[in-house]
Formats: C-alpha cells, sequence, structure tokens
DNA sequence: GTCTATATCCGGATAGAC
DNA sequence: GTCTATCCGGATATAGAC
C-alpha cells in the first residue's frame, strides 16, 4: 500500500479525467495505457483489476468524509454545528483531487452502482443531511439540506460558463448552501 | 415514424428501466431482449442502434422543453412568469415517462456525452436558467436557478427514502423550486 | 415481425520474457 | 516495472429464412 510511484499516481490522474468525461464503462484500460504511453499490462502491475482503480480514487474522498462525520457526531445539534459542517466539508474540497472524484461519482452514477465503495458514499451522504437537519423536519427541508451538500461541488460543472477561478465557485457554492441550511440571509428558518 | 406497435414501447420501456438502473453501456440488446422473451434481432427491427432507443426516448421531453422555452420567451420577464414556469415545467412531469426519463439522463451524463440528442438538453437547460434569472444577477442566484429546476426531478431519487407518492413529492419540489428561484416563501429576493 | 446464425470487433484479464 | 502475446467472453450489428 501507499507505494507511490509516479507511475501509480499519473495512471489515477489519468483515468480519473477520461471516467469523467467520456464515462467509466466507455473508458477501456487500452485507451488509458495509450495516454500514458505504456500498455495495459502495465496498469495491471499497479491495480489489479479495473475496479480498483476506482477504489483507490474514491478512498480518500470516503475516508475524508467519516471523520467530518465522526466529528460532527460530537458536537450539539446547532446551527453553529450546521454551519462549520459545511465549512470543513467545502475545506476538503480544495485538498487533492476531491471536486473532480466528486463530478466522476456524479457522472457515472449508474455504472458505478454496484461498485463495492458505492454504498459506503451513499450512506455517507444520507448521515450528512441527517446532521444538517432534524427527525422532525420537514421533507422540504431534508431536500433543501440535500441541495446544501450538493451546492459545495454543483458549481464546478453549473458554473462552468462563467469564467470564475476556483477559490470563486467555492465560495459561491458556501454561500447557498448557508442559506440552503437556514444560516445567514433571507433562506432561513421554515 | 409514430408506429406505436406494443413491442415498441415496452423495448422502450424495459430499456428506460435497465439503462437507468444498471448503467447505459453496461445494459446489453441481449439484456433488454432476454426480459422482452424476443431475441435481439427483433429489437434491430424496431430500431437501427442502441443509440436510437436513447434518442426515442428523450425525443418527448426535449420537444416539451422547447415548447417550454418559446412559451416563455413571449412573456415578460417577471416573477410571475416564472412561478408559471416553475408549475408548467413540474406539470410535464406528470406526463408519460418524462420522470424516469430525466433520471435516466441525470444518472449517465458521462456515457451520453457524445450523444447527438445530448447537446440540445443542455442547451435547453441553460437557456432555463436564463429565462429564470436576469443578465446582471450574481453566480449565487445562477446557482440557485439551476437547483430549482434540478428541484422539480430531484425529489424521486433524493427522498426516496422517505415513502411518499409522486403527486408529494412533486409538491415538495415544486415549493423548494419555488423558495430557490425567490418566489414565495423565506428564499425571497437577494 | 420475429427468428437463427454469423461476422467482426474489442473488452478485461493473465502468463511469462526481459 | 514494463513489455509481447494471447485467452475468452460478450458486445453491436447484419443476412436471410420463416
Amino acid at each position: 500500500m501507499r507505494e507511490n510511484t509516479d507511475t501509480r499516481s499519473r495512471i489515477q490522474e489519468v483515468a480519473l479525467d477520461l471516467f469523467t468525461e467520456r464515462g467509466y464503462e466507455a473508458t477501456s484500460l487500452r485507451e488509458i495505457a495509450e495516454v500514458l504511453g505504456v500498455t495495459k499490462a502495465a496498469l495491471y502491475y499497479h491495480f489489479r483489476t479495473k475496479e480498483d482503480i476506482v477504489s483507490s480514487l474514491t478512498e480518500d474522498r470516503l475516508a475524508a468524509m467519516q471523520r467530518l462525520i465522526d466529528w460532527a457526531q460530537t458536537q450539539p445539534r446547532t446551527i453553529e454545528t450546521r454551519v462549520e459542517l459545511i465549512r470543513r466539508y467545502s475545506e476538503e474540497l480544495r485538498r487533492g483531487r476531491h471536486p473532480q472524484v466528486m463530478s466522476f461519482m456524479e457522472r457515472n452514477q449508474a455504472s458505478l452502482r454496484d461498485h463495492p465503495k458505492m454504498g459506503g458514499m451513499r450512506d455517507k451522504m444520507l448521515e450528512l443531511v441527517n446532521l444538517l437537519s432534524d427527525v422532525g423536519d420537514p421533507p422540504t427541508t431534508r431536500l433543501k439540506c440535500a441541495f446544501a451538500l450538493f451546492s459545495l461541488h454543483a458549481p464546478w460543472f453549473l458554473l462552468r460558463d462563467q469564467n470564475m477561478d476556483d477559490e470563486e465557485l467555492r465560495q459561491v457554492g458556501i454561500q447557498v448552501a448557508m442559506e440552503l441550511i437556514g444560516a445567514d440571509g433571507p433562506v432561513s428558518e421554515r
């Protein structure tokens, strides 16, 4: 584990790009190898299967989400905690390949449905929505909380046409998320 | 065109289900034929290619969106028009297979990226966002308008765990959409 | 309108040399 | 750590009988 040979990392990068743009199933290992200037067999030295490449891509993301959940569960269920949860979630997205990984999963939901790591992802997302809302809340509130999380990675593809840099997009996402959970601004409690 | 042989319609139905659940690329024509109790060759009588099945599935949806855009462009750019736009969009989703088709496209974005009909879909979505906002509006408003549209089909998969019927889910979507475009409720102009 | 049979191609994955 | 060569299965699509 954790053998960060340069090639391993390059494989991840190219695979993530192609999986996101052309689709997971539509991207063959041959194509990935071709872009890297190596052969399929070379990939199999670094990853046992195609699925394993996806696993390696999502592991960091899952671990980060779990840490966030663990933290939030030790905190009081106040609006301040939720604001901080949003802030920390968004902060994570500045590190590594997290935004691309989210985009990849977003756009390949159907193909990844049976992937071993996906169940965990869905559970963690649900858990985060639960932490952003209370048991008695109406469905509209739940929907808005789900959007709040979504809002933190959505700007990269929903606002692609505006030309804004990563940090600006991130701020837009945060602001809308805050409104959606009922902190700050006019989208408050109801 | 428009030969609504029973089988043709059944092919569409089965294909839509499988494409949505297992993924477009992962679903073979053999599987579709198997579920229907016919052979692959039978499918090729009704549809020239696999892509054509997708085209037939999305055509109604695209036409409905175009009608909506055409209508809105003849109206004043007021909040009342936007409220009515949301209402009509949501009303469409009660007819035919529209919600499933949206779900299918949502979950297979990457695989469908190069599909001929997809460019039109993206353009129309963008146009609708433009009709829900004004040129000078900040990016946060644009993001909220995009979410407003999304809110009209999202309940079906984001609120899957609550057990609510189609009409209840639709109402939840509408209410959140209204808040997001700044009509009704506390999520108003800002 | 549906079948059988087949052509053609390309996918993921493995074995074993270097 | 990367290569060549190859296996095996299943994909889309077509031809032509019924």
